[in-house]
DNA sequence: ATTGAAATGCAGATGTT
DNA sequence: AACATCTGCATTTCAAT
């Protein structure tokens, strides 16, 4: 991880389609010296992959939540197996302290946010955020040392 | 919005590094036809961009929290450029209720989380959550219905 | 469908340990 | 000296009009 990864990281989180000839522009390479760059990057595990960005709001999804959800003892596994399936959660974080589950959630509508709790009620007591705005939102972390 | 442009948002979500002819064979459309329709998802800002993914354990950050901030009234303005200042915080999201802020950290070590955590502290009251693991990360919900 | 650009594979060169 | 990495070139695939 040199210098040249990092940069090439933190192109391709701002565009994650930028062919390696633009991104050999942008470090002083080639395109092929780029190639081989990403290739390692990726076969190491540090890409993990790569994604389009959507707005919610142009989809149909106008509301977001945050659900913090505090499950009761015995159904922790009943419960990650109904998160996994419901279509709702864009994000899922199980997370120490008293609540075990923090989801990000996704509706068209409020009453659908409500059959939403509905079910997960039956496992858990929840706690539930409107996401109004979001500042951040961001790939990695902008600290990241940059040490070979 | 018809059922091929969900198509091909789902694919890009996937692979956001699909190339239009490959995108074609999996719509069955040819690949001018694929860029055309893309292009129109990009001008009309359903996709807002493109961006890798990353392994945030493999890039020197082994630990991730959710922080929920509960910002002192008078110290709002304050509370937001100092978050949006912060390089430790990954995602920031404005809700509603008592904890008007929810932060997603990622940090190298424990001090250096103290260390965040002492800054957010003095304008508002912090409680923090260690993620463990992250069962679902998606770009959007799977349940969007798929009318023209 | 045609033109220009990009990706990929390969041989040679460079630089680092 | 050996290994990794870069460059330059050729071929194939892709993008754009």
């Amino acid at each position: 991880m040199d210098k040249t990864n990092w940069k090439l990281l933190k192109l391709l989180e701002g565009n994650g389609r930028l062919t390696y000839a633009e991104l050999g522009k942008l470090v002083h390479l080639t395109a092929p010296a780029v190639a081989e760059r990403v290739r390692k990057l990726e076969e190491s595990g540090v890409i993990t992959g790569y994604s389009v960005q959507v707005n919610l709001e142009k989809v149909g999804i106008p509301i977001t939540a945050l659900v913090e959800c505090q499950v009761y003892r015995t159904k922790e596994r009943e419960f990650k197996a109904l998160v996994m399936d419901l279509e709702e959660v864009i994000e899922c974080y199980n997370v120490t302290g008293p609540y075990a589950f923090v989801l990000k959630v996704g509706v068209k509508s409020m009453s659908k946010l409500d059959a939403l709790l509905e079910r997960l009620i039956d496992l858990s007591d929840t706690n539930t955020m409107m996401i109004m705005t979001t500042p951040v939102k961001r790939i990695m972390p902008l600290n990241i040392a940059q040490e070979d």
